[in-house]
DNA sequence: GTCAATACTTGGAATAATTCTAATTTGCGC
DNA sequence: GCGCAAATTAGAATTATTCCAAGTATTGAC
């Protein structure tokens, strides 16, 4: 990453950080950059190995707290796809998740432009999490 | 319920279990039976308190274990909507859940007639999970 | 720039949800 | 009815997440 990029991306996360009641810490920058390295819907477990790599003195707990940050921040979404641990994901655009129930495999599926579902009256929505099952090209038998 | 619906209930729940290689088991009929008796989307916890009213012997893995079975004969969805323990619902019609953030309760609705999302090339869906979060009518501020 | 208030980080303990284990019991095909 | 595999049980173990208390760092006021 040049560093124009880098200064960008951090003064554009302190901002976000700022304008939810959030601090600007070396930790939250670094959980956020891992999310960004590998798109691949890591756990807060695997995330925690990763940002270990850098850094090593990091724990578990301020890994949890940022991902907490980033997600009320709405710079990171959190999914629940399988029975287990919650999976993040940096890519904000609508999408859904693909998820391969033979490799366990997640990919990003971009949504038709009308996914607008009819809600009863006064119901109010304010995020859709469409989770697809099935088999991804590789696992098909 | 009258007892000509009870056999017929009975005697479905036992084809599908033994056609999906299970067996059939008074345990497995109550804890049907409790999901079908109030359709509001307990998690495992919930079912076992409510199935040791009627069999105060049964245990926590025995509640596990019907909800597995139930749930790999498509008799049972299983949904992950917050953080935390899985819920469980007897509605296997097409539906998505909404679940309000304020009071935490999960209401059914409706899919429009064309769910269907367009997938890349080789990928097969088998279901479609479909959580939508926001503000029920009591809630709306 | 200094200071104070308070949010954040840390390691470890605690909790919650689920799965595993080993002994016993039960359903079901023969 | 018999025998075997599957299901049940209580409790232990594991996994994922949250809580806690003490020290540290960030931010806004001066």
């Amino acid at each position: 990453m040049k560093m124009a990029e880098k200064k960008h991306l951090n003064s554009s996360l302190l901002e976000r950080l700022a304008t939810n009641g959030f601090r600007f810490t070396p930790q939250r920058e670094h959980v956020y950059s891992v999310l960004l390295e590998k798109r691949d819907h890591p756990t807060a477990e695997e995330v925690f190995i990763r940002a270990k790599r850098r850094m090593p003195d990091i724990s578990m707990a301020t890994v949890y707290n940022c991902l907490d940050a980033l997600v009320k921040c709405r710079l990171v979404r959190q999914v629940a796809l399988e029975r287990g641990a919650a999976r993040f994901c940096p890519n904000m655009q609508e999408h859904s998740h693909f998820y391969c129930d033979s490799c366990e495999q997640v990919f990003d599926v971009n949504l038709p432009p009308e996914p607008v579902i009819g809600l009863p009256r006064g119901f109010k929505a304010e995020r859709y999490d469409i989770a697809i099952h099935g088999r991804c090209p590789e696992c098909k038998t």
